[in-house]
DNA sequence: AAGATATGCAGGTATTTTACTGCATATCTT
DNA sequence: AAGATATGCAGTAAAATACCTGCATATCTT
């Protein structure tokens, strides 16, 4: 739904590298991915809260621990919203270019 | 080239409008993007700043008019090192889904 | 040349973000 | 039940961000 939660948890390079090591491995438990993090757990939940809360992964309960997975949804969703606007842009653009030479003419 | 960049850039809700105003009409002054905005104009520069940072435009000086240009590679290339890897985790969520209640019932 | 227009640049401030420490709670193991 | 393990929650300090104001410079018009 909200294409800025989604970007925004992609703009911080923990986040990916959280996201990297889910691809590696679906369903790691916040344990798992703390070791691998250099920070805190405390800051390696924080970014997994803001990933949850851009609906990129999703969590659920084992016993005391957390288990945390992927969701590509989201992802895919911003690239049909914007990707593939780009894409249409990127196919006028020799069209925005010639225009834009005659009005240099003008 | 830097992914962080490109998606620190589309996290703000101005930049995305930036964009879609520049795909709407490709080559606009940053006095006509301005006029859309509803901020400063100084505040609009330096988000343009963060998008060319982020090789998201591309500008060009016509006297003393500074013009910008929609760039898709970047997002291209975004899409084709994070989307797509997504893509693949999501064929296979049903696998690791099912690996994972199979651990629940150890 | 003088005034108007378009943009550049240098701070300054309030908000947000990131990472931390410290303590609390819940679950497992023995 | 007691200790170990896994995670939750609150508060804080430092850094980054997003706005702003004020002034400078460059280009066009007349």
């Amino acid at each position: 739904m909200d294409d800025g939660k989604v970007f925004k948890a992609l703009a911080d390079s923990s986040r990916r590298s959280l996201l990297d090591r889910l691809c590696d491995e679906n369903g790691q438990t916040l344990g798992q991915l703390c070791e691998a993090m250099d920070m805190t757990r405390q800051s390696v939940t924080q970014h997994l809260a803001l990933l949850e809360g851009a609906n990129l992964i999703s969590t659920t309960r084992r016993g005391r621990e957390k288990l945390h997975f992927i969701n590509p949804v989201p992802l895919h969703d911003v690239y049909e919203r914007w990707i593939r606007k780009f894409e249409t842009a990127r196919l006028s653009l020799l069209h925005d270019l010639k225009e834009q030479l005659e009005r240099k003419d003008e």
